[in-house]
DNA sequence: AAGAGGCCCTGATAGC
DNA sequence: TGCTATCAGGGCCTCT
């Protein structure tokens, strides 16, 4: 489910409502995440308090007193529910979906503070809780991770030279982490369309000007998803409260035979397979 | 080293 | 109605 703009909008959220909160109970329904959660998690979490909550890429992490902390990643499905204790009462804005009742299943980790109460629900098991003790643990677990398209480390220099040669699809770079840290399978398309670069270019015949274009619309298309409390697709129907709108200003993403919204375009948004995840593109503007 | 492909898992939807 | 196939916002692992 969520690219960097959606994480960004639930560590917002959690800062909101769970910073300076003290973990007073831990409960695992289901270890076997993406990777299977550790027997000592219950007890390493418990009494430790959440100093703030920080993100990078599309990982959120939770850091508690004396530099220790918890990763999260939420994979394809996961949500976080934030629960009053003793109501059903949903705070919104913290999942992705915000339904309006917790989901009946898949509600695999309950994480209990004094008077709210933390749900991690994942359908699909893609995500995981990661532990770590200290600031080298937590430096080590991304230190092969690209920068965010907002570092100043993702300039023309870099991006250029780490294109130069590549015989893959410059649209597989952008998903790729260690290129580029927090873009995904949206938000890769419609940078691409700002770029009018056809996602199936290789990276070696992308131009210097073409650089210059990734990385300003990456950084552009990211922040205005992040303003619009990111892209909530799927469930419509069952949202409430303040549900993530990029949705709407989506130029390809699911727009699948529409026609192109570049202006004096009369070209057709096309989906096609490219590495086993779905693009759109206008056959006639992306070059 | 770089690139291609399989795989992890459940649920929604389309087509027969 | 019920079956099967396909697809879904991710990324790790293996093989070549």
């Amino acid at each position: 489910m969520p690219e960097l703009p959606e994480v960004e909008i639930v560590k917002k959220s959690l800062n909101k409502k769970i910073k300076n909160e003290i973990i007073r109970k831990v409960i695992v329904k289901n270890r076997n995440l993406r990777f299977k959660i550790e027997y000592k998690f219950e007890k390493y979490l418990k009494n430790k308090k959440i100093i703030k909550i920080e993100r990078f890429s599309k990982y959120l992490i939770l850091i508690f007193e004396n530099n220790s902390g918890c990763i999260i990643h939420l994979g394809m499905s996961g949500t976080i529910h934030l629960i009053k204790k003793n109501k059903k009462n949903i705070f919104t804005n913290t999942s992705f979906y915000n339904h309006p009742v917790l989901p009946k299943k898949h509600n695999h980790i309950e994480i209990q503070f004094d008077k709210i109460t933390f749900v991690y629900n994942d359908p699909r098991r893609f995500g995981y809780f990661f532990i770590f003790n200290n600031n080298i643990e937590l430096k080590r677990k991304f230190s092969k991770f690209g920068p965010e398209p907002f570092s100043a480390n993702f300039n023309i220099q870099y991006v250029s030279s780490y294109l130069k040669k590549k015989e893959k699809n410059i649209k597989n770079f952008l998903l790729d982490q260690k290129f580029v840290s927090g873009i995904g399978n949206i938000y890769a398309s419609e940078i691409l369309f700002y770029c009018k670069i056809n996602p199936q270019k290789k990276a070696k015949k992308i131009t210097y000007n073409e650089c210059k274009e990734i990385i300003k619309y990456s950084k552009q298309v990211l922040k205005n998803a992040i303003k619009q409390g990111g892209s909530s697709i799927r469930d419509f129907k069952n949202t409430m409260g303040k549900k993530g709108s990029f949705q709407k200003d989506f130029k390809v993403y699911q727009r699948e035979n529409l026609n192109c919204l570049k202006l004096n375009c009369k070209g057709i948004v096309k989906k096609k397979n490219i590495s086993n995840r779905s693009s759109f593109f206008c056959n006639t503007c992306q070059k």
